[in-house]
DNA sequence: AACCCGGGCGACCATCGGACGCTGGTGCC
DNA sequence: GGCACCAGCGTCCGATGGTCGCCCGGGTT
């Protein structure tokens, strides 16, 4: 029985290390922990800056000079957050909802599509993936409020958003409504893209390839590593 | 009218840039020059070390040291170079043959196929190319005579051999007979390929992966700039 | 034995995909 | 106004694709 994948979503096992700031009520959250967490899997948190330095080989990075103020030119303020919205919502205060968050993907979109095109006619190297060259194509010309990390942080919302519109709206009316951040919304994109990747022999890859849209998007390592061990847990 | 393409290829404007060590013969060599060359294209020469720096940020490569011998561990002797042979011919003297330098691919593929098993069952990303991955694992499989420079140096006289085996042949042969070296050959190896791609709406790109065997290998940074200087020159 | 041609491949480099964690905007009290 | 939260994104990093040119093997004289 197939209605609503959401409900398919509830029958993985999740990884409790995904629920960032882990506040309570577990079992209603879509998706959200209800077994204990496969151990090796604490190690997949994105982000987690919990223990100490984790992987052999994975220095800790530097830390930032802090950015000599007034250096020189017009350092652009940042964008307003995210915040869950659902479909159609206009973001109150000075915040951005996710309609406009999906936007941006488009838009990259049509980045890539203008450098491909100039490549093209260049007889240059002709990129099938939002790589480093857009995201500069998009800041030169103009689009700076683009950026690599905060496309790739969001990729799998995306995904979601393509591959099941129904079912990511969905989430987001639930996750608006319970006044859930942005980071609990984001980490609870998750479950039901594993779910759909089971249904699909475990081929995320193949499922983003499959999607005119995501095609474009590399598939998120933290995504593909949820896929992976869920597999490994339940076998194909 | 389409019985050799090898004659398709004399119908192209060849570029005297490709002719390395210019010999003589230029009538007689298949894909050799007839025409004054492309100006632009004298920028395309890989290797050529000719005029001064050449483009803007793409400053000399340094000094390598000199190899402080006997350091350690069992330092490989260099492969016997390739001399141009016929199909089936065995290489006389300290040289290796032409199969042998396509045997060389056809090892790279089986090393890409065990570095995809074993990234499939880790879950980790999937390599669709011959990468630097698959170069070191095969050399920690034992095939220390595989390197990258080598392989990336013969792509499109590969490419040629998978797409048009009679044609291939047939260049092997006339080349052996005159007595060329393996850098002529190679150098001739790239004609037949660019009237292929204009034979297929300049897509060299998807003529490479087209080819079961050829779609792992990146196309060759010169062998595209061929291909658009010949199509700018000509019109699609 | 001496020479020199030519090509194998070690090593270099710009740039890539990927991620961390500081900074500061934002809403709440 | 002050504070605490949290997420935007500047910046770093290991590894990649790509190539140069040094070094020396090898045939010739």
């Amino acid at each position: 029985r197939r209605e609503s994948a959401m409900m398919m979503a509830e029958s993985l096992t999740p990884v409790s290390a995904l629920n960032l700031n882990n506040k309570e009520p577990p079992q209603l959250i879509i998706g959200g922990p209800q077994n204990p967490l496969t151990p090796g899997l604490l190690a997949l948190t994105e982000n987690s800056s919990d223990s100490e330095d984790k992987r052999m080989g994975k220095k800790k990075q530097k830390r930032r000079r802090p950015k000599e103020h007034g250096e020189d030119g017009e350092d652009r303020p940042r964008e307003h957050p995210f915040i869950v919205t659902e479909p159609g919502e206009a973001a109150r205060g000075k915040k951005n909802g996710l309609d406009y968050l999906f936007d941006l993907y488009e838009q990259c979109g049509k980045f890539l599509e203008q450098v491909q095109q100039l490549a093209r006619e260049k007889g240059e190297k002709c990129p099938t993936k939002v790589t480093n060259q857009v995201f500069r194509h998009a800041k030169h010309t103009g689009a700076g409020y683009i950026n690599k990390p905060k496309m790739r942080h969001y990729v799998h919302c995306y995904a979601l958003h393509c591959l099941d519109i129904d079912q990511s709206n969905a989430l987001r009316k639930v996750y608006k409504e319970r006044g859930e951040n942005v980071g609990a919304w984001r980490g609870a994109c998750y479950y039901p893209l594993v779910a759909m990747a089971r249904d699909n022999g475990w081929d995320i890859e193949g499922l983003f390839n499959r999607n005119e849209k995501l095609r474009i998007w590399y598939v998120p390592t933290k995504l593909r590593q949820l896929c992976h061990v869920e597999k490994v847990k339940f076998g194909e």
